[in-house]
This record gives structure tokens, sequence and C-alpha cells, in this order.
DNA sequence: CACGTCACCTGCGTGC
DNA sequence: TGCACGCAGGTGACGT
């Protein structure tokens, strides 16, 4: 579940308690379950569950695609990649056995006897226990719904690049928080193709690719996130794809089938009505 | 430096 | 039913 909007909904869920009418902020961490060791990218698993043990939870946010925990003394990251989740679950003792899901690689014991815990069917993701935050987040681009992001900041970022489009906006470190879904779904709704080169635009296809991003996100957001597949999560931004998964069903907005090509190894789908290659100024 | 390719993993849908 | 294959929301380490 891991763009922008999905990561932003876990976040909020864990922080609000929407859902289990249980927050997280203000648990204490008695202890830690390592059930597949790669998923703490650091420290070492000896070392976080030493370190983590006793600290509460202060706050639950996200920076890009990655969950921001601040602690009493460090900060916690998750990033969930392409199959992660994390969720909250009331004690699970069943005739004195602790009951683990299939998925689940670590679980984090809280002062009032709920789990907080990291499934990840595919195990990319990972977790960091860190002093500075800033270690593992420094090299992120601006927050796409930010204040700091602006249309003329983008048109010159968009500048400084050759680099075509799709690849461009899915680099973390020139925008952080756009996957593979809204990457697309937000070039179509710019009516901007894939492979354009980024310093092509203009002032003004920027300012609507600008648009066309945020409220893309903020549209997943509302919606709750993208719910696809076995990794549901009650979100139902699926039901409101314009391209992505769409292949050679029609376009809404002028019924050409839409395509499906291969960029940088990532499916891509776009209309090609609608998303010329070429820009008319 | 920019770009392409592979590796990391498991599960699901499809077609034979 | 079994099995091979392609595909999947991401990123990091390589190579050229």
């Amino acid at each position: 579940m891991p763009e922008l909007p999905e990561v932003e909904t876990i976040a909020r869920s864990l922080s609000q308690g929407k859902g289990t009418g249980f927050s997280v902020v203000g648990q204490k961490i008695e202890g830690v379950s390592i059930l597949w060791e790669r998923s703490i990218a650091t420290p070492s698993a000896v070392k976080f569950k030493q370190r983590i043990q006793g600290q509460t939870i202060r706050e639950v946010g996200r920076r890009g695609k990655y969950i921001v925990m601040s602690l009493s003394s460090d900060t916690l990251l998750f990033h969930l990649r392409m199959s992660g989740d994390l969720h909250t679950k009331s004690a699970a003792v069943q005739d004195g056995e602790e009951t683990v899901g299939k998925h689940d690689r670590v679980i984090f014991f809280l002062h009032n006897g709920q789990r907080l815990i990291f499934e990840d069917a595919r195990k990319f993701g990972r977790i960091w226990l860190l002093a500075n935050p800033q270690d593992e987040l420094g090299d992120l681009g601006p927050e796409p719904l930010s204040e700091a992001f602006t249309a003329d900041r983008f048109h010159n970022m968009l500048q400084s690049s050759k680099r075509p489009l799709k690849p461009l906006l899915m680099d973390q470190t020139f925008l952080a928080g756009l996957g593979n879904i809204y990457t697309d779904e937000a070039l179509f709704k710019a009516k901007l193709h894939p492979l354009i080169p980024a310093n092509q635009l203009g002032v003004e296809q920027a300012a609507t690719l600008f648009k066309a991003i945020r409220e893309t996100l903020l549209e997943g957001i509302r919606r709750n996130g993208a719910s696809i597949d076995w990794a549901y999560r009650g979100g139902d931004f699926q039901n409101h794809f314009f391209v992505y998964g769409r292949k050679g069903d029609v376009c809404f907005i002028c019924g050409t089938p839409i395509e499906r090509i291969v960029v940088g190894q990532r499916g891509t789908h776009f209309c090609p009505t609608c998303q010329k290659t070429t820009i008319e100024r």
C-alpha cells in the first residue's frame, strides 16, 4: 500500500485511532518481537530491541512515503515499499497462545496491551530507529502538498532536468511521495505524455502538472488511498483510476483504448489521444 | 552524471 | 489440478 495517500491514510489512522478507536500516541513500547530480521534496516535487531524498549510514542506523521514516529528519544521510521502495512490490533491471545499472522514481520507490544503490527508479504519494507531521522530522510525532495512547494518552484525544478516526466516524478529525491499509480494518474490529468523531457514544459504546462499532481494526491487521500489486489485496506481510489491498470479499456474522455508501455521497468499507462508526446505552446 | 539492468521477495491471475 | 509465466503500489546496488 505504498504511495503518499496510502501512507498518509495509515499515519492518520495510527495517530487518530480512526477505525480502531485507539491511537498509538502516548503509548509506551514495552517490547518488540522481530520475526524477520531484515525488516530492521538499522540498528541491529538486538540493539533495536534494547533501545526502543520503554520509549513512548509522541507523534505519528509522514514524510514522502515514510511513516515517521517520534519517540521519547529517537525516531522510528517505516517504509512499506510494495506490500507493507502497519496497523494496531488488540491483544491477540487465544488459549494462552499469541496468534501471529502469516505476514507479520515485526510486532510492537504497547503498554495498554495493544499490538502495533508491521506486516509485509514481500519483505521489501524496512524499519529504522534513528537519533536523527534526517540521516534517512535528508535526500528527499519537497513534499508535494506543502506550502513550500509552489508552481514556480516546480517549474524551476523541471527546467533543471531533461529526464522523461515519468521517471523524474517517481524519483523521490526530486519530489517525495509519488509512485507508479499516482504518477500515471497525474500525467493523464495534466494531459502530458510520460516520456516528455521535463525541461520542455513551459510555465503553463508546469502549472498544469503541479495542479494535477496535488489534486490527484488529495483525491487519493480523500478516498483513503487505493486498495488493489489482496492488500485491501478500505481505500476507494482504485475505483476512480483513469488510466492505471486500464490497458485496452477505453479512455473516459475520448474513447481511445488506454495503452501500456514500460518505462524504467515500470508499467506506464496513458491515453495516446489525450496525452501527446509533443507540446503545443 | 545519466541511464539501464538486476536483485530483493511472495502471491495472484492466466493459460496450457 | 499442476505448473510455468507474467505481473505487482519500491528502491538500492551495480554496470556501461
